[in-house]
DNA sequence: AAATTTGTTCTACGCTATGTAGAAGAAGAT
DNA sequence: ATCTTCTTCTACATAGCGTAGAACAAATTT
């Protein structure tokens, strides 16, 4: 799994925060509407948002409902799956886990850490 | 900070698996013995392995001594280090920690878990 | 059914990152 | 001074991504 280009971000980010499905057309007028940063909310072409849509179904990111008229998309895994996945396919390239560990901890608020404790004390 | 090419990655995996610092012809020569992967060790260019470096170098990953004639070059951070920072990169562009934090630990080994009990002071 | 609107696919172009290295210039050795 | 070694400049190919028009397909309206 690659890193996403700025406007896939934009679509994975909508796509993850949406229970249903979304068309291109509802996702163009959010991403207008979601200026991620200090640009001015400008409109994309549809198409535009449809060639990265098939460029995220190709990387499996996305599926398609191709049944329903207007192409319906959805993001595969959710987010939180997604970042752990990076996470963990960055963590195993490392041979020296252990220290890796390390320095994660010490880089999370103490708030996080605490979660942590929790989730492995069971 | 970004994801890395495949030579420039081999390039930093020697510099980190490296005490000392290092020119690049000695780059050049480890490159050619080890072979990333499948592919035959080809002798690259020196020119090649400088301009990596000089990459390697404006990104901040590399640091060059000027003062010795062939330059050396050494890593800036250890592997460790840069490996959690990336995962912590990733990590915090999350909105839903919690839960990245969980699937991550579901991923990693027992052992590993157990590292980080250990480190949490659980 | 024909015409019109709406939606999808194909093709394409510009920009940036990266792998690759020759040509030219600089510094040290003989 | 000349030769050798090293570094810097410049450059090209490929791939990924943002971007979107042109062409094609499907649904809707008259």
């Amino acid at each position: 799994m690659a890193t996403l280009g700025d406007l896939e971000r934009t679509v994975m980010d909508l796509l993850w925060s949406t229970p249903g499905a979304l068309t291109a057309n509802e996702l163009r007028d959010s991403i207008a509407v979601v200026p991620a940063g200090a640009e001015t909310g400008r409109e994309l072409a549809v198409t535009t948002v449809l060639t990265v849509l098939s460029r995220l179904e190709k990387k499996g990111l996305v599926q398609r409902e191709r049944d329903s008229r207007p192409h319906r998309y959805k993001a595969v895994t959710s987010r939180a799956d997604h970042t752990a996945e990076l996470m963990h396919e960055v963590f195993v390239k490392a041979p020296d886990r252990e220290a890796v560990l390390a320095r994660f901890i010490g880089s999370v608020s103490e708030s996080e850490a605490q979660t942590l404790r929790r989730l492995l004390g069971a």
